[in-house]
DNA sequence: TTATTAGTTAATAATTATTATTGATTGGAT
DNA sequence: ATCCAATCAATAATAATTATTAACTAATAA
């Protein structure tokens, strides 16, 4: 939280109560909420907070690097206050997005016919899947189904 | 070409010839077309087809697995029809996308904490950084800055 | 070959995530 | 305490994507 606030004064950016609260939202939940899901819970310490201040503030703490972007889902971009280095699982069932706190930069180097011609700042691994209580329901319903077989 | 035909039968979807079109556009191409940029290129060839139809087709060739989705671009979802198995580099400077052939299969696999909570189907990497072009630039720029310096 | 039909297309309306605008408000340097 | 640039709330605008639907057509069987 310091560090973000020393960021903030560096780029002679504004500690407003409405950034610490978002910020704060991002750095106590693991679910990679999106903008209108912080709005909403944002909106409980700040009624009057709109929107558009949700999407600036989160637009704002990632060009300061206090947030990360995930594009993993369709439709909606989500928002990682965990800055530690990890990558994610992605459920092709319920579509939860789960972190893994691994350290790839060892094993995951450019081949060298690249190392020349690109120049990596960061990567991110993205594992598509099925989750534990996922592949739980899968197979459920593949026994349901079975039994539908045995006594038809 | 042929598999995606059987593809196409297998699934009762009916082979048209605007469905072809889209299709060949994303295997000659390695740009990683958005939607738009692939209505520009089939409407030449069927100028009466609308963005729906495009964005239909993807659709349906992503779940039958003809084409492969990347969302790295802040704003449009773009296809790639390559589907070997590669990564890509996303330029921080101009917003390429680069492919880099290359299979991480054998080192990256997930931590054994991790092996019997998740199946993983399939995995993506991006690297982000700096391009050679963009690299140029800015190293061009640097030495303008540096002599404006040693002018003033 | 033709008829049938279920899937597909084109046109367009609708939706939704995100960004731009603007006048009022406020954090924080002085 | 005051002042001003930065920020906010409200709302309009934009742009990507999806839904709807009537007309059309590819695939299959007669």
């Amino acid at each position: 939280m310091q560090k973000l606030i020393g960021s903030f004064r560096k780029k002679g950016l504004k500690i407003t109560p409405q950034r610490l609260a978002i910020f704060k939202i991002l750095k106590d939940n693991k679910s990679h909420p999106c903008a209108e899901e912080i709005y909403l819970k944002v909106r409980k310490e700040f009624p009057t907070i709109s929107l558009a201040t949700v999407y600036q503030t989160l637009d704002t703490l990632e060009h300061i690097g206090g947030v990360r972007i995930l594009r993993c889902d369709k439709k909606k971009t989500r928002y990682d206050g965990d800055l530690s280095p990890h990558h994610h699982l992605v459920c092709i069932g319920c579509h939860k997005i789960i972190d893994l706190q691994y350290d790839y930069s060892k094993t995951l180097k450019l081949p060298r016919s690249m190392k020349n011609r690109f120049q990596v700042n960061e990567f991110k691994v993205l594992f598509y899947g099925i989750c534990e209580i996922c592949k739980r329901k899968t197979k459920t319903q593949r026994e349901k189904n079975k039994r539908k077989v045995d006594k038809g």
